[in-house]
DNA sequence: TCCGTTGTCGCGACGCGTTCGCAATAGCCC
DNA sequence: GGGCTATTGCGAACGCGTCGCGACAACGGA
């Protein structure tokens, strides 16, 4: 064990990097969370616990789920109506915008979002992020 | 009928206004949407069905709800977790941001967000609002 | 004022997403 | 390998919201 996260700050980039967090956290290695933290990294946008659980038991999936966000390893946001998506928490931070018009969810960069969250801290004192809650509203397309 | 919204643009600043605005609109003025229009404009803040159905039907509640949002007498946003929150749409709409730490909900002008929704709109051409979706962070307290 | 039409109410049942309880299984440490 | 215990998988329950339906009542017209 050399390199192990103690207490993963935030997110690990790799499968085997959130193995080993899981791991040194005192959380035991399943099959289960094994497949889940693979779907979670090979997929390319958040998705649903259903979809995670791909014919596993659900409940499950949602237990892991939870245990890894108190890891810091995964995170999760929220559409309007419909379940919950989840992504893994690498290194950097993503953060999302949902289209009402079209249901696209667009990705950014957690920096890209800097100046909007600098101009509500200013305003209001909140410290946002647009990645538990996305920012909803219309893209440049459904105008 | 001196003054009545045919088509009421965005909301209506008292109950008396908004039932006048049901009356246009040919839908009719039952007791149980007089009661529902007086919980809201009555209340300080957001309601749940559930509080503003207050011993009524709850299923009813969340029709007429939907019937007066058609109108755009009425808005909903949605916490994270949890039942959504209704209120009337009054002349100045209004926007919130949920503190994830206490809770508790901040109520903006629309034009306090401004410059916020215009550094979102440069960076990725999305007109958002703050008001279906609420903004999501730790207040300056929680902080 | 009464009447008929039809929108609305209130009730119960349902649907979806998520959580809980529990016995059986399988990781991890010795 | 054996034992302790976290984790699994199943079923049932939950919370929020919606649907279907018979009974009622709001509104327009005579």
């Amino acid at each position: 064990m050399t390199a192990s996260y103690v207490t993963p700050p935030l997110g690990a980039p790799t499968v085997h990097a959130a193995i080993n967090a899981l791991r040194a956290a005192g959380l035991r290695v399943s099959a289960a969370r094994r497949a889940l933290l693979e779907a979670l990294y090979a997929a390319p946008r958040p998705l649903t616990a259903e979809e995670l659980a791909a014919g596993g038991d659900l409940a499950s999936t949602y237990r892991n789920l939870d245990a890894l966000e108190g890891l810091g390893l995964v995170r999760h946001l929220h559409r309007g109506h419909g379940p919950g998506l989840y992504s893994p928490a690498g290194a950097r931070d993503h953060e999302y915008a949902v289209c009402e018009g079209c249901g696209a969810i667009h990705t950014f960069e957690a920096s890209q979002l800097d100046g909007a969250r600098a101009a509500i801290a200013d305003l209001c004192g909140y410290a946002v992020t647009f990645g538990h809650f996305p920012l909803v509203g219309r893209c440049a397309r459904c105008n």
